[in-house]
DNA sequence: TAAAATATGTCAACATATCTGACCAAAAAT
DNA sequence: ATTTTTGGTCAGATATGTTGACATATTTTA
């Protein structure tokens, strides 16, 4: 017999709640250099997705942020301005505009994710590889899990 | 020499995009139920940390939220008005207000933690309980470690 | 080629969840 | 008796999201 404890609800409650911690600390570590740029969670959340997929197109970001397009347009009417993102035709299907970084966005961004960086290298480092990999792992599990 | 492949910029990218994927899944699952009842994700964090702390005083609950009290008042105020959380006097200092699940409490929580329920259990189940430990230790180092 | 579909952008109105700042009352601690 | 702590409240502001309607350019399809 196989040693279910940690499917017990207690666990998965336990889960739950360290879900909820781990993503509040590290998203709000950088929030006073949004701040001072005048960007909130919402920005930062679409420039980290810029940045770990240049050249991806609106429609593809959407799907992504799993928010409506009038809402991503505010914010990245926001970057576009700070020259933090540009968009680019796409010259096979000029109705496309691709999103890259900007002159401002490499720098910008760099300063953010340092300060969300340090938070995450310390709990790796204090790890070894074999449980990041199990960490990353579960975590994929849950988000291609369905309800 | 160690292998430190896992600490390298883009594995700590690939660690913040999986939390706020893992987090943004987990708890969109339940917000169906919790519309039903005019409530939304400040609530169900709110029931999440009584349910799991019965008797906690509205200091201690705020310094866990970390928010202010003006904004927990109002999501208490709602909880209360619905019976799923009720307020004792501590006997030994009136001043404090303990919070507990009321009558539709626990029948509520129960509700909104079956739905979120089935990803985690799912993903957990899919792993082996090695994996759950060291997902879970990772995740209290995340929390735990200063920025 | 004409019509339909797609990708993007914009306007307006509204909902929600958060914040800051000010203030009050009851109870406990000093 | 005064100060501190705990909890509650009001008002106004900001950030982020929603719906719905509509516009334009481009590509696909019938």
């Amino acid at each position: 017999m196989k040693d279910l404890l940690y499917l017990k609800d207690e666990q998965i409650k336990d889960c739950i709640q360290l879900l909820l911690y781990a993503y509040r600390e590290t998203f709000s570590d950088p929030i006073e250099i949004l701040k001072k740029n005048s960007l909130g969670a919402a920005h930062h959340r679409t420039l980290h997705l810029i940045e770990r997929n240049e050249g991806i197109s609106v429609n593809e970001l959407l799907l992504k942020l799993k928010i409506t397009k009038q809402s991503l347009n505010r914010v990245l009417k926001d970057l576009k301005r700070l020259k933090i993102i540009k968009q680019i035709k796409d010259e096979n299907d000029t109705r496309r505009k691709l999103l890259y970084l900007d002159q401002n966005g490499k720098r910008f961004y760099k300063e953010v994710f340092e300060s969300q960086k340090k938070r995450i290298f310390n709990a790796l480092k204090e790890s070894d590889s074999e449980s990041v990999i199990r960490f990353k792992e579960v975590l994929k599990k849950i988000i291609n899990g369905k309800k």
